[in-house]
DNA sequence: GCCAACGTTGGC
DNA sequence: GCCAACGTTGGC
């Protein structure tokens, strides 16, 4: 069981957006980065946890999670000419981008804004606060993922 | 195989 | 909207 971050601006797809699907479960296309492309293609599996993370708007942070429901296939986005994020180099015979089905699984009471979780010392060596990161998927350490847990059930108790 | 130019990401 | 950081491209 492994867990994982993934970013997503929500003026184009939201948690709200999600949780609205059908099923509550939509594909996570358009990744265009290798790194992030291996780890969707080869190492993330059904069952595994992901923060949704809401990036490039007025408060980033962590907004919920989601599970993936189905495990790397290729991501047909590339492939299709008015897609803005087609790809002439990913051949259907061979993929080069690749993604997985999420499912809705709960929003948090807030956002955990990445100013809060960068005031935790805890939480230091999280990819997601490394300078200059850009990855859109990374994995969680287990720890990490329960201290950040922590932080949204600590809200539930105070208010 | 180097590296300058360019495009993108994403916080601020 | 700015710009630092990073990835990719392509000439050489």
């Amino acid at each position: 069981m492994n867990y994982w971050l993934m970013k997503s601006e929500p003026d184009a797809f939201s948690i709200d957006m999600l949780k609205s699907r059908p099923k509550q479960t939509e594909h996570w296309d358009g990744v265009r980065n290798y790194q992030a492309r291996n780890m969707l293609r080869d190492q993330m599996k059904i069952g595994d946890l992901a923060y949704f993370y809401h990036s490039n708007c007025k408060v980033p942070g962590i907004v919920g999670i989601v599970e993936i429901v189905r495990e790397g296939y290729p991501d047909f986005t590339a492939f299709d000419h008015n897609d803005p994020h087609y790809d002439p180099g990913s051949d259907p015979d061979q993929p080069r981008w690749y993604m997985v089905d999420v499912r809705y699984v709960r929003s948090f009471s807030r956002v955990i804004s990445l100013d809060e979780l960068k005031n935790h010392d805890q939480l230091h060596s999280m990819t997601l606060l490394k300078r200059g990161n850009r990855l859109s998927i990374m994995a969680i350490a287990t720890k990490e993922w329960q201290y950040i847990l922590k932080l949204d059930t600590l809200f539930h108790e105070n208010y």
